[in-house]
Order: structure tokens, then sequence, then C-alpha cells
DNA sequence: TTTGTGTTTTTCATAATGTGAAAAATAATT
DNA sequence: AATTATTTTTCACATTATGAAAAACACAAA
């Protein structure tokens, strides 16, 4: 980064450490429920009041106001509250901004038509692999991943296609804070294995998950660029090892690196990756 | 319906008319900014300001509390604000929740209500029609699709109105699949006056099935949308002929779309449909 | 039945804190 | 250089959020 930061317009911000006093503690407070809400996957009132150790007053009137936006849900038979339609149609707002996603829709649904099997697209937030996407196969045994989900970077098609472009010590980093977890038996939990396995993939075009994540279920994965070259998505095509045999992944990969490569094209990024 | 609502554990809520204040205006009114921003696709504190009537220097400290939390990012570049990771992410545990069907539910229980005839719900698979559900009629006389029930998409008006938004090259692809079989005098087999039929009923708002399935049966239908405006399910009332009249159908059409429609929103859809 | 326990919702007094106006500090424009 | 437009901070004040406790229920057991 530059030492001299571009500024915006108007009077500047304090950079004191002294904390400036322009958050609203209510509405910040009122964010911690509604995001302990999203990770307990809901939960009544006092399960959500005791696990924030707040008065169950206060967390009833958060959750009714949420509540009149549409913001979170209440299921009245049980007692439990929930995150609502409208946080879900708020919050996809988000993925319409980068663009990428629109972008990928119509790409993806010709990848399904053309492999068969689900097509997903992710990024990488924080470490993980944030799954932006998908396009459902019509088979009745799918892959299913909803937007939103996140899964670890090592044990992740998309998170594999994305790792093999970095840099050795973005990849250390990143695969030093998972500590690759195992999840399966062939998980590769050794990292001399896994920048192996990483290697492979960036000479291949494509990375494959097999059964690394869940047994039974392969992947094969391929990077998007932006217009620097740099890896910034992934693309995918994932479903049960019964159709996704050791000897179709090499065909099955081709459409997946064509997709990836329409996708990269349709973001006014650059195929020929940088380093 | 019964008159005795099923009520909850603690003290009930007050039915009073006049607004119990159990909500928090501040939350609110951070919320209208929330949803203004995503609306308006982002923009500056000025536009979002005025957007909304208030105060800058409270629009600013709202923007300022949600982006501690992640759920807005402030482009310092071009001093623009937008919804962020968080609100996506905390907002995506709304698709995790509960099923289509379960969603539907007290929508089709509605439906049939108000049109008196029973109330389905499908999907498409494999280029055939799934049933979800349905909520039957009181009527003696009653269309009968059990749960799981496949049909054919060009002899059903939940098919049509999921065909009528598919484009072109899909549509064609999903109609050669079945070969526009011939199930009634009624039954559409020149795929020219298909695609004339699912025109119309793009135009309309709703599908139609006129006796191609099952002589003496009508079908009226509306498809729902999901978050990208794709048709993913449909919603329809049939019933015989008798009772179903042609001019009776846009009568009927009514209810159905506004079913149709209610179910997009509770599943996080956009009424807006894409294409 | 009656009693007891664990809920959720409301009321109320009090203080915390959110609010708008205006000032301050910058960038863009003329 | 002066003006305009915009963002951020300060400050005094009143709105309003807050927790404790009470009220009103459901549920379980005696």
């Amino acid at each position: 980064m530059q030492d001299d930061v571009k500024r915006g317009r108007g009077r500047p911000k304090a950079w004191d450490d002294k904390a400036p006093q322009n958050t609203i503690k209510s509405l910040d407070r009122a964010l911690e429920v509604l995001v302990a809400l999203g990770d307990m996957q809901g939960g009544t009132l006092s399960e959500v009041a005791s696990a924030l150790d707040q008065s169950p007053a206060t967390v009833y009137r958060v959750l009714t106001t949420f509540q009149g936006r549409g913001f979170v849900d209440f299921d009245a038979q049980n007692q439990v509250w929930n995150i609502g339609a409208a946080a879900f149609l708020t919050g996809s707002q988000f993925l319409r901004r980068t663009s990428l996603v629109e972008r990928a829709r119509p790409i993806m649904r010709d990848l399904m038509d053309a492999t068969g099997e689900t097509a997903n697209l992710g990024i990488e937030r924080d470490g993980q692999v944030l799954f932006l996407g998908q396009v459902e196969t019509h088979a009745t045994i799918r892959a299913f991943f909803p937007p939103g989900t996140v899964s670890a970077m090592h044990a992740s098609g998309i998170g594999k296609a994305l790792l093999c472009r970095m840099d050795d010590a973005r990849q250390r980093r990143v695969l030093a804070q998972g500590k690759l977890e195992q999840f399966t038996p062939h998980t590769l939990t050794d990292p001399d294995a896994m920048i192996a396995d990483l290697h492979a993939a960036r000479a291949r075009g494509y990375a494959i998950d097999a059964e690394e994540r869940n047994i039974g279920m392969r992947c094969i994965a391929a990077p998007v660029y932006n217009v620097f070259g740099e890896a910034v998505a992934g693309i995918s095509v994932s479903g049960p090892t019964t159709r996704i045999t050791t000897d179709k992944i090499a065909v099955l990969a081709q459409p997946v690196m064509d997709a990836a490569a329409r996708l990269t094209v349709a973001i006014g990024g650059n195929n020929r990756p940088a380093g």
C-alpha cells in the first residue's frame, strides 16, 4: 500500500487511538443478536438471551423489531426464532455487487447441462472457501452446497484450485490457519503431500477433491482469474463417485476448465495466470 | 380455521389495536437504511440520507456501525457504501432452514380456501413435473396428485408455468425429451402450437391446462421464482371443468398468481423474473 | 384438581444514549 | 482563490433503550 492514502471528500476521519464515538451501541448489540441467531441456526428467546448473556427483555425487543422488517421469523408453534427472508434478500445484494455471481449464472447452467452434475462457484474469504452459488443437477442424487456455505480450503476442489495459484508464502499461510483438519481418510493432512497435490493441480489446470471432504463425493474445480491474472474464484462440478468415476475425471475436467475460462473473460479477467 | 389459535408458552401477546411499545425505534430506522442501501444497490452517504429523508449524521453513524460488523462495506475510493459479506453470510442462514414444501403449506391452504379447489405445488425434475404437495378441496369431486407423482411437463399447468419462463434453448430441449406425448384430444402435440401457448402463458402470468392431461379436468398455474428470478417451482389449482369453467379461469388466476408471489417472497425469491 | 416451574411478554422508573443542528475539515469545481 | 459539495465530529438536549420485576400463560407433577 501507499503511504499517502487516497482520502474521500468531506472531513477526514479521526485517526486517533481514542475511539471516536460515532457508532450506535444499541444497533451493534442488535446485530450481535442477529449474528448469534444465524450461527446457532435459530433458537428460542431464552436460548439466545443466555447465549449472549443479555436481558431477555432486550433480546425480545430486538427480535420483534427484526421480525417487523422480516429479518427474522418467529415460529409460534415451537417458539423458535430464525433468520428471515428479508435478511437473505438484503444480504444477497452483496452478490450483485461484484457481479461475479450474475455473470457466472449462465455459464454454470451450461456447465451443468454439459456435465450433468451440480455446478458450484466459490471464492476465498478469511482463509476459507465461501460458496456463492450453484446450479443443481436434475439427478436425484446430488451434492448440495447452499450459497453462504463455508468450507475448509484444503479439503475442497475450489479451495485447492485457488490455493494452487497462490505463491508459496500465501499458500503456507492459508494452510497453516486451518491446520489441515482431517475430515475423511482421504483428506490430505500432510503439508508436503498437500503441496505436491497443489503442484499437480497447477500443472493440470484443474484441482480434484477425491472424497477428501465427504465420502462418496468427488469434485473437479478450475480457477477463475481477474484482470491481473490472479485466481479470485473457482468453478467446479461435484457429484457422487458412482457418476464421477476416476476414468471420467479427465473428460469432465475439460468443460470445467472451459467454464472457468469463459467466466474469466466475462468478468474482464486475464486467462494467462500471473506467476 | 379454528378460532382458538395455538398459543405459545409465556405471557400472551397483547392483541390490542393500540401498538404495544415493544419494538426498538432506532433499530427499525437502522434496518430501513440497510434495506434502502440494498435496494438502491449501494450509494453515497448523501444519496442514502436524502433518499430516506434523514439526517446525514444519523445515517452516517448507522452505516459505520453496520460496517463494524461487516454488514456494509465502504469503498473509500468512490465514497460508496454497499451491502457487506456479513449480511450475506447471516442472511444465507435463511436458506439452510426449512424446505420449499414447508413454506408453501400455509400459502397453499389459503389458496384452497380462496378458490375452493385443490392447490398443488410442483418443481421440475429430470424433464418432468414432480408434485411435492397439495391441499385438497372439501368438494367430493377432486383432482388427486399425491406428493411424489410425476407428470409430463407439456401436459401440466405447473409444467407449462415453468416452461414459459425458460429461454428458448432450454424450452426446446425439455420438450424434445418427452416428444409431446398425446394424452387426450386436447393435448398440444405440435411444437409450434406449444411454443405459442407458452408465450401466451408468459404474457398472462399464468399457464392453463385445459383437459390436456385428463378429460374433464382443468388447471391454472403460476411460477415461483428464486432469488435470481429463475422459475424454480409452480403453484396451481386444479378441478373439474364443471367448476373451473372457461369464464372463471381469469377470476381464479388472480389468487393463484398471488399465492405464487407470496411463496416467492417466503423463500427469499425475486418476483421480477429474469429474462 | 392444585401447585410449582419455566416460559414469554409487558409495565415502569431511570439513566443511558441516540439525535439533529451546526461547525469543522477536506475535495471538487469555478 | 473563492465557492460549493460532501463527509465527519462536537455538543446540548430530549428521546428512548434498558433491566428488574410483575403479569400471564403452558407444561409437568403431585
